[in-house]
DNA sequence: ACTCGGTGTGACAACGTTGTCAGGAAACTA
DNA sequence: TAGTTTCCTGACAACGTTGTCACACCGAGT
């Protein structure tokens, strides 16, 4: 076992040269495989290097080649505890790290202060972009940023005050369609249990029903569309509510996760899940275990995640340019039995 | 609206004091809020920065103090898709937030090679601190960065070959009581099913299973003993395989998330979730939605999470040297009608 | 008037790296 | 043999920021 320098600080290029009896920058040479270096002189770096544990300082080549950037992008999400986050960074982080990219995160919880917060701390930081699953403020003070040339690209949700690339899912197919499937097998009272109105996906799911219905030539009742629902509690007591009601529905529409298990909690504790029909938007883990199975509009997000991280290096590499893009991922109806219940 | 330079590149320093006429010093000391400034220059400097969008450059910042490190924390996962390590990952995104810290994560999935890779990166990359969820293999290349004074705390299983802090659950002790439980309930013919024997936690619970099992003077039949179980689809396989053998089991322990959702395909498969227990290791979601509810034996994630993050600016902040400190996070039995079915 | 201490400001070097350029040695051409 | 090209190497400046220090100014104490 040599002699190594183990102590505190970490060991520099100048100390691998000073060792290696070179200059620092044929040091930086063979670290970054550069051509024109002899073998000798090559070999010479390399032992020292190893022998000091070197490891290039990433931080202080950054800063020197300013123009490449810090091969880091910054990811802001509701809540990577919640699947639906965790699987879009999951989605991002592979195509970030087939190009040498890491990928920093945060968890914003719907608090627009802490969403402004954490973007500006990831800019100073020099992300080289910044993928947002916006909260429902205004998100005009990303504009210069977005001149200046950092690629800032949108997921799940539409931004406020600001022109930019967006991806999310066919919110308003989706649930159309689903809602169409309950009509075809003779449901005409169909309930709809959604988010707040303010959060552009729980809208668009919402003119989704009422394009199905009023393809049906149907007039929802009024009382049926219940929206401002934000927790499978609420969603619970809400379904509850309207199974009991006078005219209850035969169906159910749960526009996000969450109020779909708060429907299915509230359907086993009336022990009504095999007469009423209950079609929801977004898979989950089990659904298909349950009994009955819940059937779902399910998103792809690992596709939806892909997309956006590669408009993200389109963007950063020139190869796209002008206004912003908004795309549309398809939704798919997984079919299972608790969407096959007939009206009574 | 003024004109604003809007072009390409961000706004320095420099330019913030050319615009306010001020030295570059003079613009470092604002925006750090260093004490000794006048009003005027102040408000001067404020001005100019604010009509430029200047925007501090944290890089470079890093690189002159570099005392102070990074601010980031570099994490490690399986995979983020995965519900325990998101978990995981939004425990230690909250207590480095309180400080100021930012967190990059990756996922390895269970690849040495990568794991290697990754932290390599990180490590270049001047993180103040690295969170681990190792794999299998040795991890001796970190005892050198270790001994520089780089805090690297290895959740869930111990690392081999590094002596290091360690967060993990008290699996020897969980897996015991659940199994025990089954015990009290008269079963006397209990499965265990765990994942691949070289993952430290899925040997420690089988290591409770048999102290449970030796502690009521049974000798477990070794054909009721499965292991290198790693997907639900081969837990499915493996159940369905022993509750239609000659001596089938009364009660199953599974070993973890996966191997339990395996078990309960297999169950239903057979119409049999009635007449066998199960006992699983891990939380999931919905687990209390499904016929019968899963009893199981609950990880602290959070804690766990919490405790990593602290334990990892304990030793940057020196109020903790010496010796790795292995922690170990109690688990919670969650009693659901799954574990209460007696033996036939 | 003369030193003193305090306050505000800026010049300069440095963090660790890489781009630019110049120069020496070796290999080629005329 | 002299001139040219090629190859390899190192000195130096620069990236954007902050720590150190020196200095100019002001009012106060002798």
């Amino acid at each position: 076992m040599t002699t190594m320098d183990t102590q505190g600080a970490r060991p520099t290029m100048r100390e691998v040269a000073k060792l290696a009896g070179v200059s620092i920058k044929t040091v930086s040479r063979v670290i970054n495989e550069e051509p024109a270096v002899s073998e000798e002189l090559r070999s010479k770096v390399l032992t020292a290097a190893a022998q000091l544990g070197y490891r290039p300082n990433f931080t202080a080549s950054t800063l020197r080649r300013s123009a490449g950037g810090t091969r880091t992008l910054g990811l802001l999400l509701k809540d990577v505890a919640n699947p639906f986050s965790a699987s879009l960074l999951r989605a991002i982080e592979d195509r970030a790290r087939a190009r040498g990219y890491a990928v920093i995160s945060a968890s914003v919880d719907e608090d627009d202060e802490r969403e402004r917060e954490l973007s500006q701390a990831f800019l100073s930081r020099q992300v080289d972009g910044l993928i947002i699953v916006p909260t429902a403020g205004n998100h005009g003070y990303l504009a210069r940023e977005v001149e200046r040339g950092t690629p800032i690209v949108f997921v799940d949700r539409a931004p406020a005050g600001i022109d930019a690339d967006t991806v999310s899912s066919q919110n308003l197919e989706g649930a159309r369609d689903a809602v169409a499937h309950l009509i075809g097998l003779g449901h005409r009272s169909i309930a709809f249990l959604g988010d707040y109105m303010t959060i552009s996906t729980a809208s668009e799911r919402l003119q989704g029903y009422r394009e199905a219905m009023a393809g049906a030539g149907l007039v929802p009742d009024p009382e049926l569309i219940v929206t401002d629902v934000h927790s499978d509690v609420v969603a619970e007591q809400a379904v509850r509510a309207l199974l009991l009601s006078r005219q209850p529905p035969t169906a159910l529409f749960t526009a996000q996760n969450l109020i779909t298990i708060g429907a299915v909690r509230a359907l086993r504790g009336l022990d009504m899940q095999h007469r009423v029909a209950l079609f929801g938007f977004d898979e989950f883990l089990l659904s298909d275990l349950l009994d009955p199975a819940v059937a779902v509009v399910e998103q792809d997000i690992y596709r939806i995640g892909q997309t956006a991280a590669g408009l993200l290096f389109d963007r950063k590499e020139g190869l796209r340019t002008g206004p912003g893009e908004h795309i549309r991922i398809p939704t798919e109806l997984i079919m299972r039995s608790s969407g096959e219940i007939p009206p009574v």
